[in-house]
DNA sequence: ACGCTGACTATTA
DNA sequence: CTAATAGCCAGCG
């Protein structure tokens, strides 16, 4: 494990957006409606950078720091499985939200997951 | 500037 | 079914 950066990517304290890949994340899983969930690789898909999933969720860690705030717990890997809860505080409170959205979560496992699933790319 | 890391995914054994 | 491997690429030391 390593330490956490606190500085986080090169955001603009001018106030001007960098158009980095991180923020078209965070914009993008902005725009995930309540009660439903994606994954990175969808994510990754509808920014363009197919193969980039892990950078998702590499940004996803940065999306605690920034605001507004992103419902980061509505991104989940695939399979619909709550990997990323670990990077909550508390880890459970990824499903928590899930759970108060109407989304069942079975041992860490979204239930009817592709049916609460919700593709980026319907947006665009 | 080079190398390692990682909240992923697909493929292969 | 599980385990290992490769591909992916931006950020950081």
């Amino acid at each position: 494990m390593k330490k956490e950066s606190k500085k986080l990517n090169t955001l603009n304290p001018s106030g001007h957006r960098d158009a980095s890949f991180f923020e078209l994340v965070f914009e993008l899983v902005r725009q995930i409606p309540q009660g439903r969930v994606t994954s990175y690789g969808a994510i990754a898909a509808a920014l363009g950078t197919k193969g980039s999933a892990r950078m998702v969720g590499w940004a996803m860690n940065q999306s605690h720091f920034v605001k507004p705030a992103v419902p980061a717990h509505r991104v989940v890997n695939r399979l619909g499985r709550l990997t990323g809860k670990m990077h909550f505080s508390p880890p459970e409170r990824m499903q928590q939200l899930l759970e108060k959205e109407g989304i069942q979560v079975l041992d860490d496992q979204i239930v009817h997951f592709q049916k609460h699933f919700w593709d980026p790319n319907q947006l665009i």
